[in-house]
DNA sequence: TACTTACATTCCCATATGTGCATATGACTA
DNA sequence: TAGTCATATGCACATATGGGAATGTAAGTA
């Protein structure tokens, strides 16, 4: 891929936001959305959109499908991990992990229960 | 600067080129545009814009004005390095890094007689 | 002062793309 | 089989922004 289509990735705050979030972890759409605060069909179309482009990798468990970034591209990689290692420089993304941390306090009770099922 | 709007500059093919070539050399107008081949008027609005973010220094030495990347941002920094350590699999960007070390023979006979005076 | 050269800016347009709302799909359950 | 929940998709819209052509500006030169 061309660096700067794989930058325009990146260029989208939510999206940007998804991207950080399933780097680290498998999340399913409904986690996304608790975590990040943002309505399901805007989450479901970034998701479709990773998928399209083979980003990343989707797996059913029961009623929920849960996503993680494939580790394909360099230049990717290389933009999240930066990111991550200075998180604190980036108060959203902070804040963003600081509830992936602490996720089953953040989502609903349904959602839960999957969680701790699946882990 | 959030992270998503530092990643929309690089999102645009031309921009990106412009910044790979000042963040490794002071460049005038003239040489950016016989280097990437495109037409002076678009080199000129991606640099007025560098500009407005206070991203580039800019020093006119008699009839050019050369352009250069400020280093002030980390995560700027860290793509664009991360592009020229692995340049070789970025055919375009590679390109547009060998012209720049042999700019001499790509630019006209005016701007190289500048060139030769500034070094 | 007129001219050339390097660079900047304006205007207009085409295009892409993110968003919200509504709805569809599809797996699981009672 | 009907219903529910998680997720996906379609449509319409607003907006942003890159691009080209023409023109403006400003510094140096004859």
């Amino acid at each position: 891929m061309i660096p700067s289509n794989l930058f325009k990735l990146l260029a989208d705050e939510t999206r940007l936001r998804v991207l950080m979030l399933i780097h680290q972890d498998r999340l399913c759409v409904c986690e996304l959305c608790g975590i990040l605060e943002e309505p399901q069909p805007k989450i479901s179309k970034i998701l479709s959109k990773l998928r399209d482009m083979d980003l990343v990798i989707d797996e059913r468990k029961e009623k929920f499908i849960f996503y993680s970034l494939r580790d394909t591209n360099p230049l990717l990689n290389n933009s999240l991990d930066f990111l991550l290692t200075n998180i604190t420089d980036y108060p959203r993304l902070a804040l963003d992990n600081e509830r992936l941390k602490h996720k089953e306090l953040h989502i609903d009770s349904c959602v839960l229960a999957s969680i701790t099922e699946v882990s």
